[in-house]
DNA sequence: ACAAAAGTGTTCCTCTTACACCCATGA
DNA sequence: TCATGGGTGTAAGAGGAACACTTTTGT
């Protein structure tokens, strides 16, 4: 009874949505090292050890802070990658080493953020060397970094669906225009703009601000914002879905 | 750069659950110990250490094995948790002593099983001792476990509504009505069944077979299969789910 | 014969779909 | 004045909701 497993190491791994009001992007950025071997597979996700005393929730916030400069973003766990041989020896020695620890495997917990795609992000992020990537244009990651990421985009876009996830990626203020580019992006579908606006204002989740658009050369589209009390809270029983306007 | 927790034991909990035609159940079992203390907190969900060389999978796959003797059920994971004060100290001890290690801390990740309920199963898991109860009778379980069954109830009805999933709960011959009433368990909601049925059937998700109910005192009902190739693989686009059928 | 659940159709009405043009702004 | 995306209505058809009785079996 005792080849029990006491000595793992537990990260986490953040894969932060952002977008743009056009397309979906995700946060990379590059492993630190000397080593020229790893030159062109150096993109990664941010991520991190959990410390003593530390949740997970708590360590990937630390992440994402460290990853945009806010708190309390919108940030929930997805999988947990256990697979013993998904950091090989070298990659083990590389972390061992990088974060001054001894350890015999490493367990990771992949978390997703959902962040406003803004000049002021954008500033901070790229100050850092971090990069915004389209998510259609990601085919290479270190380690199982990739299957982080697909298995984080499958549970947005359960999440986008059952819930009012999806206005965590959009301003407080929005247009019309913006939520169902967004739902494109996340789906990879066409919506009609007539009629999602239509079965949009009859569902009475939005509501109209009396503010425009600025600086745009053409019409400027009004801006509203989302009518919280429209979703239900919890569980099931008068529960409003963005599933109402997808047509997969 | 050292205060990385590097000796956590990392523990699965599996929330099985049965449905025997009528209501949906979760499989409890009564945690050994002499100790007279902990005899009104007797019940938990099962669980397991995971050992050198296991995935977590494995582990959870492990556990199942052991509760129902049945091999490749259907398993998901849900969360992780891993507040460092979910295990008191008492309950590590117990912890420690029990499994003969040393830790300073308890990382658990919680699985769903599903598993269709039938006379071999209930005698297999009465000879262990371990118990079916009703979900919307559980009030109160050891350590977080309560939350662990929550979490596994909200991933499972959102499964259900994306997913074939909850044929799993099912045999793979089964009546209209079986599959109504589960559905009605799950989401706590009345289904009109004729209504039901025109929409099933249209659907093009059944398979007829030519098999009947067998000594029921009432008119036999015929029995169908799944007919998978009906739902989508993976991803979204002609992705069929079963929130056509259900309304929440 | 009785009890218990299976199985079956129709009507009304709502909601979905498909589709094309004018409008307001910045350059 | 031109280019760009914003914003609007209608008609035809499909699909959803509501609703009650007959059938088949075991006892």
């Amino acid at each position: 009874m005792s080849n029990v497993q006491t000595n793992s190491a537990i990260s986490v791994d953040c894969v932060i949505f952002g977008f743009d009001g056009t397309a979906l992007k995700v946060l990379l950025v590059r492993r630190k090292t000397a080593d020229p071997l790893y030159h062109d597979s150096w993109l990664k996700l941010p991520g991190a050890m959990i410390r003593e005393n530390e949740t997970l929730p708590e360590a990937a916030a630390r992440v994402l802070e460290g990853s945009t400069g806010l708190k309390g973003l919108y940030l929930k766990q997805t999988s947990i990658f256990s697979d013993p041989e998904r950091v090989n020896a070298d990659e083990l020695n590389w972390i061992c080493e990088y974060h001054g620890i001894h350890t015999d495997r490493v367990v990771t917990v992949g978390y997703y953020a959902l962040v406003k795609l803004d000049r002021n992000m954008t500033d901070y992020t790229s100050r850092q060397g971090a990069v915004w990537m389209n998510v259609d244009d990601i085919h290479h990651l270190i380690m199982d970094h990739m299957d982080i990421l697909s298995d984080a985009l499958t549970v947005l876009q359960k999440e986008v669906l059952l819930s009012s996830t999806a206005f965590q990626l959009l301003p407080k203020k929005f247009t019309v225009r913006q939520l169902q580019n967004l739902l494109e992006a996340v789906f990879g579908i066409e919506i009609d703009n007539r009629n999602f606006r239509k079965k949009l204002f009859s569902s009475g989740i939005l509501i109209e601000t009396d503010e425009m658009e600025r600086n745009v050369n053409h019409k400027p589209a009004r801006l509203y914002t989302l009518n919280k009390s429209a979703f239900g809270k919890k569980g099931y029983g008068n529960f409003r879905m963005l599933s109402e306007f997808v047509n997969l």
